[in-house]
DNA sequence: CGACGATTTGAGATCTTTCAACGTTGGTGG
DNA sequence: CCACCAACGTTGAAAGATCTCAAATCGTCG
């Protein structure tokens, strides 16, 4: 029942209880061509290196980003000090500042490690809308992705204790990044990153992380993060099922 | 609070901060006059009771809900009978299950009163977006407003303690339901609710209240809430502001 | 009245944070 | 090559926040 299918389609719903897995939605389905291949075609290739922004928290953007390769945390600051991961996106992932063109962005685009991106600009993306139809289709199925991954998070963090939101923060991730085509032995997300994700301190992640190590999931190498079962993180995690 | 520094570049802190309030935002904006118009016009006028349902998780819905007048809360449901409040809906706002025609509903929207809503399918309304591209527009907005409170959601379980988190939910609500037409003088969510809408326990959330009108933020009376100084509230949120 | 759901209260158990110190890694400049 | 530094990870113990459990109260409805 687990639905470990990469690149077939397996949507295979199960009598009782269906595996929510809302984040492999996102990476599987092929529904956001159109509006890729328009930004990959007019876009702007854009380098960040690892700890820069593609952009920031107040700044005025009216941007979309296709990630090429890297990895992305999208993250809002207050001002004292604390700050909280709202999504991560990996290679073929598309983001945005979400916000209208005369208002400033609500959160920041860090790379996690160097990012080859495109980039275009909102403005003349919604020019495209009358010649393409299924470009907004595309961006409302974005924005669909965005919002169940969200609310997952959501649930992520309002039901489940330490150990299962690390367990299935980290399986959104491995989903995230399994869309990749280089495919990284180790989760390029430091423990902070996971802290800020989850809501809670890097110093009780790293005891969640000795936990699951323990447990066989995942291994440490240098404080790099190495998933080693995947199956075993999904039952982990508090909400591999939805009741009925 | 962890602070962070974001790879040398300390994120020049925020001379004068700016407010958040993105809750206030879908309220207040008239953009979504063309969904709201066709959803009233050409919908089916329904009725559901407190506690009743207008959709359930698991459920094939594929509607578009408009309230004319109630409250609406939009909850994911764990196996263990855990649940999980997503979002509240109140007077002017529009909802969906948010899913594709041939998948489950992954959330069930709950009546916290009773409640007269227009219904849509969302086939129909996809037929109409040829005639009117607003319309497309507006459902763009509309999952663009519904993310961005989700993100707010996310950032207030993620960072604030109880007595912030319920703060920020209160203000969250005064603001959906200023919206409305007919203001009722208390809040017509139960402390069961608050306490599934920022993963809380209802005897932990019954402390904080009992708390809050301690300060004079807000008043019970017979269970009931009623918010007297939504400003004090706002401050007593640790969102009102974001780092610059 | 009696049943039921929701709220209220107190105390102890559990989870999570804080603090402080130390270890590791990788980059920088001498 | 080495010393040095900054960022990140690791560890232990005490403080704090939150949950659980159990019981009492209150309101509503039949």
């Amino acid at each position: 029942m687990v639905i470990q299918n990469i690149n077939g389609v397996t949507s295979k719903l199960l009598p009782q209880a269906r595996a929510v897995n809302d984040f492999a939605v996102a990476s599987s389905r092929d529904h956001l061509s159109a509006l890729k291949t328009i930004i990959r075609t007019e876009g702007v290739r854009t380098y960040a290196e690892r700890g820069k922004c593609l952009f920031r928290q107040g700044e005025q953007v009216d941007k979309f980003f296709l990630i090429a390769h890297g990895g992305v945390a999208l993250a809002r600051h207050g001002v004292d000090g604390s700050s909280q991961v709202l999504d991560f996106f990996f290679d073929e992932a598309v983001l945005s500042d979400m916000k209208e063109a005369n208002s400033p962005a609500t959160y920041s685009a860090q790379c996690l490690i160097d990012t080859h991106a495109y980039a275009i600009s909102a403005s003349s993306l919604r020019r495209s809308f009358a010649a393409d139809s299924d470009l907004m289709f595309d961006c409302n199925q974005l924005l669909k992705d965005l919002l169940n991954r969200a609310y997952g998070n959501l649930t992520n963090l309002g039901c489940c204790h330490g150990e299962e939101r690390v367990a299935y923060l980290l399986c959104m991730i491995h989903d995230s990044m399994s869309a990749a085509s280089t495919r990284l032995s180790h989760i390029p997300v430091r423990q902070i990153d996971i802290a800020n994700a989850i809501g809670m301190t890097p110093v009780y992640v790293n005891q969640i992380l000795k936990n699951l190590k323990k447990h066989g999931a995942i291994n440490m190498n240098k404080g790099a993060i190495e998933i080693v079962d995947a199956r075993l993180l999904r039952e982990l995690s508090g909400l591999y099922e939805l009741a009925a």
